[in-house]
DNA sequence: ACTAATGTATACTGATCTGTATAGATTAGA
DNA sequence: TCTAATCTATACAGATCAGTATACATTAGT
């Protein structure tokens, strides 16, 4: 369960472009120079977040990038969408179904429940972060972080684990 | 952010461990056979799951394996650990930091906070589902996930934007 | 001893990911 | 029309991951 490159740079990328300001435009050179990575690396990463639709280009001697929407209305669930996929998609019992046509445990099967879990609560962080959000210091973040807390109203053996620890 | 197939499979043949019963032994053929996967490739599995220190092994004729605790002693952090490391470990900012000898965001980074935020809540849900969790009912760990909620009583960008919402 | 069933270890192949290289298309400005 | 700066697209090479193949070590039973 780890980040893909892809991730952490795109998502850094995008952040450049909305420190850099509502209606500035940044080459591919510039963006390059600023995350310290080649130009056809970074040319390719925005590629991926054009064809996701979260940048905009201009082509030409005068051409660009710039956020496709304001950065209070891009998530970090949407850009890390765009850039890696699901941690947990309709394909997945079909990717990793062994030698069998599906699922041995199709069925019955509390691990892929726990997979929904995991993916729901990442979701639900990355859902209410914006790419707004991301333009303050790391201190700030920080605070954020230490209060988070997963909660869980059911019932589930899990659950009771929980309460009783 | 995806899963690896090693944390899926594992996780798997972990659990299989579990349902056969506190002094079974369940040979590699048994095990790939459950799981519809290869037999090297079980062995490859309960290998890494055996240095993790999660399962014992006996060789020989009637050998095999068992875990190495009882199921409510092993959490599901546990095994992603040994299967797959963390999503965001301390050599990570080494790993993604382009040309840079550092990160060239390594003075204020807010994503770097963001992924600890990720890890955080996903290691709280991990840490609290232990392996005899997962003896049970996909619909029983559904009602789980239902109700899963993230919560935050800090006050960065985020967390004002959620309670906003 | 010997045999058969088992775990252990290493090397190998194909697939996917990461980053690079190169050629082309588009536009502003002279 | 020409040139320079830019984005666009595809193909490529190395690294890592997934799964396989093969040889070896250990033990119970005979």
């Amino acid at each position: 369960m780890q980040l893909s490159a892809q991730e952490e740079f795109g998502l850094r990328c995008l952040l450049r472009l909305a420190q850099a300001g509502p209606d500035a435009m940044m080459s591919i050179h510039e963006i390059s120079r600023a995350e310290g990575i080649s130009m056809p690396h970074a040319a390719k990463l925005m590629r991926v977040l054009r064809e996701g639709g979260l940048v905009a280009s201009e082509r030409g001697q005068a051409g660009g990038y710039q956020l496709a929407r304001p950065p209070e209305e891009i998530t970090a669930k949407q850009a890390i969408h765009v850039l890696g996929g699901e941690l947990y998609g309709g394909e997945f019992c079909g990717r990793f179904s062994g030698h069998e046509d599906h699922c041995t445990n199709s069925i019955d099967c509390s691990i892929r429940s726990l997979w929904r879990a995991v993916q729901s609560v990442v979701d639900q962080l990355l859902t209410r972060t914006s790419i707004r959000d991301l333009m303050c210091a790391e201190q700030e973040m920080d605070r954020f972080v230490g209060d988070l807390v997963v909660l869980t109203g059911g019932t589930s053996p899990a659950a009771i684990r929980a309460n009783h620890g």
